[in-house]
DNA sequence: TGTACATCAGTGAACGCGCGTTCACTGATGTAC
DNA sequence: TGTACATCAGTGAACGCGCGTTCACTGATGTAC
């Protein structure tokens, strides 16, 4: 089937991205063969050069499809509640249910790529997309974060935002490597009760200050 | 040089262990080769077999020994300070440095392997490998954890631990995938504070339960 | 202690395989008249 | 609208390379006497 329209060109250059993003996020940086993602995409493997100039360029727009996707759910999260607070407790248990766990392919991409993009070089175009989709993220749930505006208590919402933010990615990150287990439940619970029993992180912080 | 001596053999043995183990951490699972673990312990490749059965075998047993190393440092830490708090700031301390995250070799297993062993097969020696590592840890952890004995507070210092061990390995992984910057060191340095400043994690764990 | 021989740790060439990438080719699409 | 031709999306064979693994071989080590 040679020689399709530039529509349907278009659209397959569209699938080979969601293919893409789905399986890094599935397998991480390394575990992604040009030749397995065409054949999901129901093309051959040579047909690859004409949409991207080199497999780190798909890996790039993959990456950054993923992370856009992450936010734009995360966003909706934050939106989708009047009282911040239970928008914060919506993201939380978003992220850390056991059925998210469970979901190879809906692995958030922070922890699928992180191990991957500290040996990269820093001024690679995987580590710039990665620290920007990262900090969207932060941005996100720190929107969701309750607090005064003076300058103390913003930087004291930041440093909570960071401190519940890292806590939510070394939770599922543990947890997904222990696999679907008692002790990995433990680890999720432990993270949600923590998280969504504590109000009053930034304020602790604004008392240090 | 063919036929060394078997002590000689024995230390080549585990000089390619302790190699294969820094390599690990730096690069992950996929990231090592059994040609470079040779050529960097002075050997050919060909003799790798007379070593080890397989590959995989060779990164179980260098895994487990990156874990015990890890596992040694940290009931050291937790054994040089006779108060509690302090053990536990030791390690706190030790862990969320920004000199351990600028020094690829001495990663932390957990964070090197995560993203890798989570796609292995829960039956897999290298999946066992790492939930036992990773529970030495977790257990080194809690006993610098203060508290009651009833069953209720151990339960509370349980899920203390695997709370604030979850926000070290998410911290450490996000401050290692972004970088040496200021975002970075932020991170880091929230992830410090918070954990450095808060005695009663157990505590309020216990009032819920 | 000295000799003769079996053992086996390490060598390096070779294997089959999957990888990223290239390229001559095909024929439907897109365009100029 | 219809014809003639240029374009170019996708095909599939081929490339060089590094990988994990195998194996015939070497010669110092270890052992039996």
């Amino acid at each position: 089937m040679p020689r399709v329209s530039r529509q349907q060109a278009e659209l397959n250059r569209i699938s080979i991205i969601e293919i893409a993003a789905r399986q890094y996020r599935e397998r991480g940086l390394k575990g992604v063969s040009v030749a397995e993602v065409m054949q999901a995409a129901g093309l051959t493997h040579g047909g690859f050069y004409g949409h991207f100039e080199s497999k780190e360029a798909l890996a790039n727009e993959a990456c950054a499809h993923a992370f856009e996707r992450s936010a734009a759910t995360w966003k909706e999260k934050a939106a989708s509640h009047r009282k911040k607070r239970k928008a914060r407790k919506a993201i939380i248990d978003h992220y850390l249910s056991t059925a998210k766990r469970d979901t190879a392919s809906e692995t958030c991409a922070v922890i699928a790529l992180s191990a991957d993009v500290a040996q990269e070089q820093p001024l690679a175009d995987i580590h710039q997309t990665y620290v920007n989709g990262m900090q969207s993220l932060v941005d996100t749930y720190l929107s969701t974060i309750e607090g005064g505006e003076s300058a103390g208590d913003e930087a004291a919402r930041r440093q909570a935002a960071l401190v519940e933010y890292s806590l939510m990615v070394g939770a599922m990150t543990l947890a997904r490597a222990v696999g679907s287990t008692a002790l990995s439940d433990k680890i999720l619970k432990a993270a949600r009760t923590f998280l969504n029993s504590d109000a009053s992180l930034a304020q602790r912080f604004a008392q240090q200050a």
